[in-house]
DNA sequence: CCTTTCCGATACGGAACCGTCTCGTATTTG
DNA sequence: CAAATACGAGACGGTTCCGTATCGGAAAGG
């Protein structure tokens, strides 16, 4: 949650006190002698990111001394805790990291429906849909953050998808001569889609099953049975 | 290709009451009287544009005055041209407007493959890819720029789906019980999937082929015949 | 020839931003 | 208490941009 990137000094680990956890996480000015920092700001600055984001303004807008007048700190306090605006943004991409519910196992097809129903319920979510679609989209642009981004968040509920879909085609659920990535892509980019190019008007209820059934089944009409 | 919102009088319908034309496409200066306007210019401004989107500069980074500089005209001569950066981008968005082939009409499942084909296609040309990533992307940050390549590009592709669907539901190639844009979301998406947000690595071959047969065959193991 | 308009270039004032630094104050350790 | 550090606020010089205006020259029509 709290920055990283600082240049302070302080280096790692001198000790192994109390503090060395925070420490561990990446940072600390000597934390011992003067006025400790307060962690509110940590939040207060990122919730303030996200709360711009999700209100439109573009990353590009969103300048270290607009953010700082917005969140009401001062710039210095800002530049204490993070190089800059890239590593600003690189901490609220952590702070996004939501995986979603572990699926069931029972099917998988159903485990299917749960992962896209998460996504489903995420694009609507007026939050983490208008951020995340405002992150996702202008995030590409800055290859650092993009890259970040793509590490943390994207490959990990990738593979779980993967997971889901081997586990499918061992268990004969699912066809076996097929390309697992291209089968990820079959289930999960219609909802993406949906979610990040469409307008959110077209996320309705039972979205998620019928894009995993439609994708089971086939759309060519079968005869009969 | 050449501006469209462009002041100017220069365009289309040059008789005919050429005021009356050219003020109805937006302001023109009447041109009767001085030196034409050099038409070489709307291309070279727009084809900068697209360099420098290609070569992976932001919209926001793409400021007036450096496009002045790279495109090698005066700035005065682009404000004469268009009012801002976004009547600028519009013309840009405007010169994209390439929908592809006609489908051939030979049956439902060949004309998605081509549709597809050409999605892919262009997904691989560098020019096109790259800087259709970045409008798309970033586009949608500005509203306006957005509705207009919405309403331009976008829905003109979608109603070709659409169409193509309709028939081969008609003819009994693609069942008749599901919605229309879900279906054309199950075909489109996994391409513009990896077209915009993977790498472009993953465009192979036979992809719209692979894409279009698992849909309509399903992904569900077929017991035997 | 004269007027009009375009052209590239550049100067201009005003604005926003960056990153650093300095205040005056608050809070914690020694 | 004194030293150290954090805090909000904002000054500071430097950069970039915006949109307008001006300039000398070029191309068209009258």
């Amino acid at each position: 949650m709290t920055g990283q990137a600082r240049p302070a000094a302080a280096g790692m680990c001198p000790e192994a006190t109390p503090e060395a956890a925070a420490e561990a996480a990446g940072r600390g000015p000597a934390a011992g002698r003067g006025r400790p920092r307060n962690a509110a700001v940590d939040t207060t600055v990122i919730e303030t990111v996200l709360r711009l984001l999700e209100e439109g303004v573009t990353i590009s807008d969103l300048s270290m001394e607009r953010l700082a007048r917005e969140a009401g700190v001062g710039k210095a306090t800002l530049y204490r805790r993070w190089a800059g605006k890239e590593e600003l943004m690189l901490d609220v991409l952590r702070s996004l990291d939501d995986t979603g519910p572990e699926p069931a196992g029972r099917s998988a097809r159903d485990d299917l429906v749960t992962m896209l129903e998460f996504l489903r319920r995420r694009g609507l979510a007026k939050r983490s849909s208008a951020v995340l679609r405002t992150v996702v989209t202008q995030v590409q642009s800055h290859p650092k953050l993009w890259k970040e981004y793509h590490e943390t968040v994207v490959t990990a509920r990738r593979e779980a998808v993967y997971a889901v879909l081997r586990r499918g085609m061992a268990d004969g659920e699912i066809r076996a001569d097929l390309d697992v990535e291209l089968l990820a892509d079959l289930f999960v980019a219609p909802m993406l889609s949906r979610a990040m190019l469409h307008e959110w008007k077209e996320l309705s209820e039972g979205l998620a099953e019928q894009i995993v059934d439609a994708v089971l089944e086939g759309v060519r009409p079968r005869p009969a049975g």
